[in-house]
DNA sequence: CAACGTTACGCTCTTCGTAAAGATG
DNA sequence: CATCTTTACGAAGAGCGTAACGTTG
């Protein structure tokens, strides 16, 4: 048994049993990949995957097992990698970070900006998605570590720490009625038509589900992934706009006035996620503490052994 | 980075940095090894093993993080050996259990019988120890299921099936006078000299606590681990014999007689543990709804993935 | 017949074992 | 100086790539 077999399935298999694409994936010929798996298979003495005369169809029952298998000794492998990198490459390498607009347009931008100072030589690359999307690179390894208000906390193969706490804030033009008729309550900010996020981010389930409670039925007129798509649409009048309170920048947004709505809605927490058998550098412990400065390496650590 | 490194690298460590001794367990040459561990060092670039000149004198920081992840990659490759076993040897292989004397003694035989009747081809190993070293055996994957009261529960690397409930009993020699004070009290327990269980075994911190809680202090003046030894000395006349239901039996236990002694204690709990990151054969399976009715594969699934 | 997987074969690089040399306490 | 590790070197073996062959839809 091969670390190189081990690649070669989990390969193939990615590749929809293509050995072809496998094999230039992995820069080398397709019948070296062909002899390695066949080798594998003749080894445990079980076919990895089913075939109907030479072409690759399916993958069998302990296949299957095979492969999980093989993906967790693989990850442990690239752990040991980094090992090394991290004891003599200290300040080079890679972070890959999976998060969602309004995370990486108003909450990281800080965080960022002090670990490029710290760190000119660490390749930095931010991958937008919905929060299932950011969950799922980083499961998959894809990103190092994701960064949202859902999904997150839900996965049994990462671990979920607490970020930051926030609530949300209305947005309206200057002079809208809303702004003068006080006290906001849900009732009266139904009778408006809103603009606020799509289901699935930013606490949009939360925010749900306190309409409902409440027996209030919101008018919502249109949503976005995208706290500035908000913004605009709230700025051109299509109604007034409810997002999270650190989206509205009194600096820029100087067309719109701001409420605070937190006595509305329930705090929301925002969950940075790691996979639990990763092994994270230093500069990515480094990283976790620009962003939530009580998430230290310790913190961090202990988190991760429970 | 090879497989074979990580088993070079993994038995140095256990040959207390003896690579001479590693190569001979290994079947290999010892320049062989030394030189793929300098191999694998130079390509991770860092050093695994602190050297003092030419020998090897203790293992350094990362060198650490590296052995453990090739410690979780061995297990995964054996895992995956297994795999292929299951499929195609159904009938052939081992199997290694770690318990207690009780256990061994009292409750495993029909299980065993069962079980070797339907797998007369496969090895099998009984390990008896107490309860931290069948925990510890389990850990280090030298057993594949343990057996036992205490410790095994509390193991972050393995899960704990409740296995059976019981509780004690008294034995004490035919006409002694503990068997006609009826009902029996801890109290009227404690005016007798007592032989019971050695400290960690089989409940044993239960019953101390339950005496501490009466404020009752017990004499006791013999502790073992095993029933049979307790049993004798009872016969002997040195004292009562405080042990698990289970261990009494009437048919040779001739020169006893028997009280139950549920009333006075709470119930115990037999927990068998397995790594949570094992692959199970199926005979494994087998052999845990043996002892464990409940505990079919469907059920020892669900618990390991919790 | 186009796309794909397997077989065949020669070349290269790795690995392994023996022998010798160097270091340590 | 006995024990242990590293270096050196030749033989055996494993892996890889090109080319040819066989299958599948």
């Amino acid at each position: 048994m091969k670390l190189h077999q081990m690649r070669y399935i989990r390969e193939v298999a990615r590749q929809n049993l293509n050995v072809s694409t496998a094999a230039e994936a992995l820069h080398t010929s397709q019948p070296g990949v062909s002899k390695q798996i066949q080798l594998l298979e003749q080894e445990l003495g079980i076919q990895i995957f089913q075939r109907s005369g030479k072409r690759l169809t399916g993958i069998t029952e302990p296949g299957q097992i095979v492969l999980d298998m093989a993906e967790q000794i693989l990850r442990e492998a690239e752990n040991i990698k980094r090992v090394g990198e991290d004891f003599t490459k200290v300040n080079e390498g890679s972070l890959s970070i999976a998060t969602t607009h309004t995370q990486a347009r108003y909450r990281l931008p800080p965080a960022i900006k002090g670990f490029v100072e710290r760190y000119p030589n660490i390749r930095l690359h931010i991958h937008q998605g919905n929060p299932s999307q950011v969950t799922d690179m980083v499961v998959s390894g894809e990103a190092d570590i994701g960064i949202a208000t859902e999904a997150i906390a839900n996965h049994p193969d990462l671990v979920a720490l607490p970020c930051y706490i926030w609530n949300r804030c209305i947005v309206a033009p200057h002079g809208h009625p809303i702004l003068s008729d006080k006290p906001l309550t849900l009732k009266k900010l139904a009778t408006y038509p809103m603009v606020t996020y799509d289901l699935g981010f930013a606490g949009s389930n939360t925010v749900r589900m306190v309409f409902e409670k409440q027996g209030v039925t919101p008018n919502i007129v249109l949503t976005a992934i995208d706290s500035d798509v908000i913004k605009t649409y709230v700025e051109m009048g299509l109604g007034v706009g409810l997002l999270a309170k650190m989206a509205f920048d009194p600096e820029r947004d100087k067309g719109l006035s701001m409420l605070d709505a937190s006595n509305l809605f329930p705090d929301s927490t925002t969950y940075l996620g790691v996979r639990k058998d990763a092994y994270l550098r230093t500069y990515m412990y480094d990283f976790i503490e620009f962003i939530a400065p009580h998430l230290n390496r310790k913190a961090v650590n202990i988190a991760l052994q429970a």
